[in-house]
DNA sequence: TCGCAAAGATTGTCAGACAATCTGACAATC
DNA sequence: GATTGTCAGATTGTCTGACAATCTTTGCGA
């Protein structure tokens, strides 16, 4: 949820002596929320599990209260549910959310692509950054969760170039709600598909100036995507 | 929050017995939201005023945990910010923030208005609706209050024509925050324009089938409508 | 007047508790 | 045999009270 916090990086060469330094977000919710989301993603929470407050709280070495301000950030992220007085569960990725986050990843992203000959030179560089790193991770062989990450890296690249924070709040959001699908479907069978190429060509139309066409080829991609998605979930 | 219960009707005709049951959310946290929210958006509550959790506790007679989830979720929805151990307070809106939130409004309704020829009729429906109601607020004299809220319907019919539950959800809060805005700069002098004839004629191009247009037509208003947000948020 | 330490206020977090509600099993009734 | 009523256990929703960490303000001394 944190809005991607830095933003005025010191200016270039300066250097200031002060780099590595974050101090991990001291609260303590905030901790919790991630070791959940991480414990999420990685596939260690089948759909559904419910999160029962005690044994988490206990588990987790936290106050009930705590755990549950937590457990509201889950729902509120999308990647958990909560019935009245049933508790909250892993949410379970049914085809109808699946979806309807493509088509809000169409919509975002597709603004972002027409934007590209008005964004900022900096947005464009975390672009062609985000698609290096990704092809750098598939020629190295990385994980299939790490190839997950960064292609879904370069998809929050372009809706980065709208140069509108809210818009990639949105868009992270429901980047989360795929990690959780990805998640899910790869739990046993873990691939990610190499589609290096695909992206480098919608880079190489938007650097040409053809965005009519680059918006085409994004749609033929998140439709494909949406597609592979749907089929592998009506397999469970 | 919630983000559009009711979804499946009842087979048509068929009307189980039981329709005009909803059983209001009896959750003491949703309760307080709402009264915040309400406090928010009439202007009770100015920029920046401190949310103190004790005092506000003892005033609504909830407990300091139950209150402050709601506070969370008022924080989630950008309607107050917090900062670490200094607690919460109503957001204060500056000028880029409103840029920034017109700026999602414009993907976010472009998309519904460009999809206009493919919505449910149910959506579209429900566009003319809104629009009915806000010109019938305008006639009828209703109060400033009431004529932000259904303009904003409008917009967030608009919206609605995308049939996607996340975007609509998303425009939702977008809204909010917008609907923040209005209230303090109407703190004092509270008028409302009557811009019932720039959406009747946005109506009109749809309904005759000229999309383009439209989408100039809602650019035009919404960046109208962003200009003059921000100069009068430039007068306090 | 300015800087700094002590006091007060406020938040972050915890522990324990109780009522309301859900689940499931079993008995009672039609 | 199926529906309904009832009960015990489990879980959530909410409250009370408390304590440490931190922020803000007051007051004092140079």
């Amino acid at each position: 949820m944190p809005p991607a916090e830095h933003v005025s990086d010191p200016p270039a060469t300066a250097g200031s002596p002060f780099d590595g330094l974050s101090l991990e977000h001291s609260s303590t919710v905030e901790r919790v929320a991630d070791e959940l989301r991480r414990a999420v993603f990685e596939g260690e929470l089948e759909s559904g599990t419910p999160l029962r407050e005690v044994a988490l709280a206990e588990s987790l070495g936290v106050s009930r209260p705590t755990l549950r301000e937590a457990l509201a950030l889950l729902v509120a992220e999308g990647l958990a549910t909560r019935e009245p007085h049933r508790g909250v569960s892993v949410a379970i990725p049914d085809p109808e959310s699946v979806r309807d986050v493509s088509t809000v990843r169409a919509v975002l992203e597709t603004a972002g692509v027409r934007n590209w000959p008005h964004a900022t030179e900096e947005a464009r560089a975390a672009v062609r950054r985000a698609l290096g790193d990704y092809e750098a991770a598939v020629a190295a062989g990385a994980t299939y969760q790490e190839l997950n990450q960064r292609h879904l890296a370069i998809h929050l690249g372009l809706v980065g170039l709208t140069g509108s924070p809210r818009l990639v709040s949105m868009a992270e959001s429901v980047v989360a709600e795929l990690r959780l699908v990805l998640a899910q479907i790869d739990r046993v069978r873990r691939n990610a598909r190499d589609q290096a190429g695909s992206h480098h060509h919608l880079l190489d139309l938007l650097e040409s100036g053809d965005i009519d066409t680059a918006v085409d080829e994004l749609g033929h991609h998140l439709h494909g995507a949406e597609d592979a998605l749907i089929e592998r979930l009506d397999l469970d």
